[in-house]
DNA sequence: CCAACAATTCTCCATATGGTGAATTAAATC
DNA sequence: GATTTAATTCACCATATGGAGAATTGTTGG
């Protein structure tokens, strides 16, 4: 049998077992915490054998780290699609919010997986994942569209990209990751089409009149 | 001796070995999350034994449902002190901002403890509370500031005072909330008071930009 | 075809865990 | 001072849990 087909094949193979065993801790992980996520219930999701996990991430610390890694990566490889800097200012500072509501809504483990990470104070980042390696040039790619649009007046001047990256990613975050509590407050469902709709208006409202020159 | 002097007592006190345990599961609680507490452990940190625990609080998820009462309890007596009605619109929506930070930053463990809720899909909210009964008046005072604010035309109209409610909220919460995490990924520490207080002003910003009649 | 090695499975364990029955002790009531 | 009742402690358990030793099986290079 050709090796190009090898993915084919039903046998052994460690890629796919790893990649099995990180998608099946990812939701788990997600789903109950790393307190309250079980070693056996990972093994069960992912088809293999609980020690098969041992064997390729040591222990449960290091088996989350490694989902954390995989998903800053996925959020970081879908940043890297969005190319800002072909959009006019105010239009990429649009798309930058709009994404990152879709982002949240369509990968909710995300939202979860990063409380998890801060209820243990990044302890989980430092181990397998080097500092800088996380930062995404998104921030410097935000920083130029906003300088770009100081210089032709479209925006106002003095945006910290950070702080502004920071604001559009928590105006979603908490809407999104609080929905139960929210809803449970507010006495009405915050997830139906149409309340969805008003937040991300909401929000774009918000970021593009800060923004924008007024 | 008389029953006013009672408190003092170091003798037997139900109220007073429930409010133990109850601030020993929030601290646990936000510590490690719902999964990651251990109830040896809560009954440690109480002083009292875990049997009384059971004779209380029945389960480990009714305990966690009493702390989550507490907690909002504990944040709605605070907005209740704000008087937001007796300021001026645009005061009143700066101090409704800068308390919400200071609240945030004082009450970490209020973060956690929202993000286990929500972790676990708001089912501990629906058992001990009713839902309307976490509803905080604060909305509605906000949503008469708001009012006012634009019959005087020092606001602009047509603001949803949830939405605006969820943003400010959520403005803090993200970067308080995700510290560690966003440290990492900005390579900086974001605690530092200097820190702090860049953050607090980008919030004022942006709310009373989006506020204020433009 | 075979040795070598990696991938996988099987079995097992020390300990932790949420939870409980029953005894005990301090207050309140009579 | 006896009795009752509520608060507290003690001893205990079935099961779940993260983890590991050792055997086994498939694959691959020689």
């Amino acid at each position: 049998m050709p090796q190009e087909l090898r993915t084919e094949t039903r046998g052994r193979d460690a890629d796919r077992s790893q990649q099995a065993i990180l998608l099946a801790a990812r939701d788990e992980f997600a789903e109950h915490g790393l307190g309250g996520a079980r070693m056996d219930r990972i093994a069960e999701r992912a088809g293999s054998d609980k020690r098969l996990i041992y064997y390729y991430f040591e222990n449960k610390d290091r088996l989350f780290a490694a989902v954390l890694e995989e998903t800053y990566r996925g959020i970081r490889e879908a940043e890297d699609q969005l190319h800002l800097v072909d959009l006019p200012p105010a239009d990429a500072v649009r798309r930058l919010t709009e994404f990152t509501w879709n982002y949240y809504l369509e990968h909710p483990e995300f939202l979860t997986l990063l409380n998890s990470a801060n209820l243990h104070r990044g302890r989980h980042l430092a181990g397998s994942t080097r500092a800088r390696e996380l930062n995404s040039p998104l921030i410097q790619t935000l920083g130029q569209v906003l300088e770009r649009g100081r210089a032709s007046g479209e925006l106002r001047g003095g945006i910290d990209p950070m702080q502004l990256y920071i604001s559009i990613a928590g105006l979603a975050y908490f809407y999104l990751g609080n929905q139960h509590t929210l809803s449970a407050i507010f006495g009405r469902d915050l997830m139906t089409p149409k309340a969805r709709a008003e937040r991300l208006s909401h929000v774009c409202d918000l970021i593009l009149g800060y923004v924008l020159r007024s």
